[in-house]
RNA sequence: GGCCCCAUCGUCUAGUCAGGCCUAGGACACCAGGUUUUCAUCCUGGCGACGGGGGUUCAAAUCCCCCUGGGGUCACCA
């Protein structure tokens, strides 16, 4: 045995009804949902980390549900034993509390309907495909592997329609019951209504409004396989009907399975839920977004330093508008007015551009103390800033975030606008074209030299942030220097960079001591040449 | 290729369902000015689209048809 539950028992060995009975875990009354209630789901497959599609999809989902007083529920689509792991399932948990997405439901704290892992779910299945089996609305199908193969190689050839052929459609069902209890290798297709005579499978679209797939163009797909193993397309729908999903919204790759998913509710009696199906994220390329054209991965952003809530916005931007004029909007913004009627029916190509826009708009509008905590990490990792610092020295990084957060659009943006604060002071390295615009100002050497000496002298009263540029102007005043002679070569000495924070801040941070270290080696520097 | 979906500025979109308020609005990007000690922020302005063809109508970005173009999907993956 491989470990799976054996697919010719019956016996569930785990009931996913729901719990009638007392609280559950988080101490719900004993009450299942009305089916009035909107109950949404994400169900990602635990194979790799979260696609910025599906976590876009996520967010309309739980968008759609919090608007609504609903319910969003996490599911775990595990049921790819050889690719899940229960690493990537954590690693996609973590990007949503990232994102500020929370959940009611899920593998982690459980809820009414658990277990919300599919392969805990495993015994439910294959009770509700053999009792498909015994009516007659699914069947064995004893066909190999390489049989199938033939099959879609000899169509291929003849430039037909791939698909299976139903060659055990037909089998009686004694003989096939006979087949499968003398152990014969076999999976279980579901038997497509109406092939033949015209059949069709109509829905409405949330999103597209009313499409239609003739049963001719719907094989007979496997429900389980030859090892006993459900398949999506079959967990997915008893997932949904028995976690009482009311509405699926999901990417547009899935609109093909929709009929599929629609028949076997119906099979099995129930009514299926309302489809959206979301238009695709694209890459540069217009094809579905790879990693060939742009980040694919949610974590990819976070690392980049990206805001959260710039995420969240950008994504929401995707295929939704506010109204139309507003492009900066929160959350709670997004849940008050969204609703998946309104998304766009056309792929969006995801523009990087854009998206770093929106983090420098949140970048600066936040709190600084929020900006400090999220760059730290960042500062940390180009070891500008070491344990402990940000208490000693908090007046210090709260003055070295403001006086470059206007200046970048990502956390990560960060270390590289303050490295010049950690340079050593005798030999600061120069911006080429910084130190050329100040060699060829001839009187350069001397302006710093008095700059030196001005700021040795100056009272500590006066060696303030608010004052400092004034103190420089009323300098360049007294000496008859134009300002732009003296910020200049003042900035190349302080920075060695052509630009950056206000020259105040910069004398601040530094303070008067390195201040002047700079200035005298920048003096040496200049009449050294 | 079969089936399905889609089609407004380079990009994201509003407008399309209930045709006139659209000489098509906003945003990003880009370009040009302004503010500023630099860079950046910020402000002002500019560039820039209804894929094509038929209909219906007094009137079409909006409704219908065809074409073209793009995408998705055709697994014992999800």
């Amino acid at each position: 045995m491989d470990g799976r539950p054996d697919p010719y028992s019956a016996g569930p060995p785990v009931s996913c009804r729901p719990n009638r009975a007392g609280t559950n875990s988080r101490g719900w009354p004993s009450q299942e949902p009305s089916m009035t209630t909107v109950r949404t789901r994400f169900a990602p497959s635990p194979t790799g980390a979260l696609h910025i599609g599906g976590a876009r999809t996520a967010l309309f989902n739980w968008a759609f549900a919090r608007g609504r007083g609903g319910r969003f529920v996490l599911r775990v689509e595990d049921t790819d034993p050889e690719r899940s792991k229960r690493e990537y399932e954590d690693a996609i948990l973590d990007g949503f509390r990232w994102l500020g997405i929370d959940w009611d439901e899920g593998p982690d704290v459980g809820g009414p309907f658990a277990p919300y892992r599919q392969s805990e779910r495993a015994g439910r299945h294959l009770e509700r495909a053999h009792e498909l089996v015994a009516k007659g609305l699914a069947y064995r199908c004893f066909a190999t592997a390489e049989e199938l193969g033939e099959l879609r190689a000899g169509q291929e050839a003849r430039k037909e329609t791939l698909r299976y052929d139903g060659r055990y459609r037909t089998l009686d069902a004694a003989e096939a019951e006979r087949r499968a209890a003398a152990g014969e290798a076999h999976t279980i297709r579901f038997r497509v209504p109406d092939q033949d005579s015209g059949g069709e499978t109509v829905f409405d679209d949330s999103i597209r409004g009313r499409v239609r797939f003739s049963h001719a163009e719907v094989e007979d797909w496997i429900m389980v396989r030859t090892d006993g193993s459900p398949t999506y397309n079959f967990v997915c729908v008893c997932d949904d009907a028995d976690m009482q999903i009311t509405h699926v919204v999901r990417g547009e790759e899935h609109l093909v399975n929709t009929p599929k998913q629609i028949l076997l509710f119906r099979a099995l009696g129930l009514e299926p839920p309302v489809y959206a199906h979301l238009p695709l994220i694209l890459g540069t390329d217009g094809k579905k977004m790879s990693k060939r054209t742009g980040d694919t991965a949610l974590e990819a952003y976070r690392v980049a330093g990206h805001p959260p809530e710039a995420v969240v916005n950008f994504l929401c931007l995707q295929g939704w508008a506010l109204d139309g004029e507003r492009e900066v909007f929160d959350r709670s913004e997004l849940v008050e007015h969204f609703d998946v009627k309104d998304v766009s029916k056309g792929g969006s190509i995801f523009d990087p551009d854009k998206l770093a826009w929106l983090s420098g708009e949140y970048l600066r509008a936040e709190p600084l103390e929020q900006t400090l905590e999220r760059a730290a990490p960042f500062l940390a990792a180009a070891g500008l800033l070491v344990d402990g610092d940000l208490e000693e020295r908090a007046d210090f990084w709260r003055l070295a975030i403001e006086s470059i957060r206007e200046r970048v659009r990502l956390y990560a943006e960060i270390p590289a606008k303050l490295a010049f604060l950690f340079a050593p002071d005798s030999v600061l390295p120069w911006d080429a074209g910084a130190e050329a615009k100040t060699r060829a100002n001839a009187g350069a050497a001397d302006v710093l030299e008095g700059l030196a000496s001005f700021l040795a002298d100056l009272p500590d009263e006066r060696f303030r942030r608010a004052t400092l540029a004034d103190e420089l102007k009323q300098w360049c005043a007294s000496q008859g220097h134009k300002l732009g002679a003296v910020f200049q070569p003042l900035r190349t000495a302080l920075t060695g960079e052509p630009g950056g924070p206000e020259l105040a801040d910069v004398l601040v941070l530094l303070g008067r001591g390195r201040s002047v270290a700079r200035l005298t080696a920048a003096v040496g520097r200049l009449r050294a040449s």
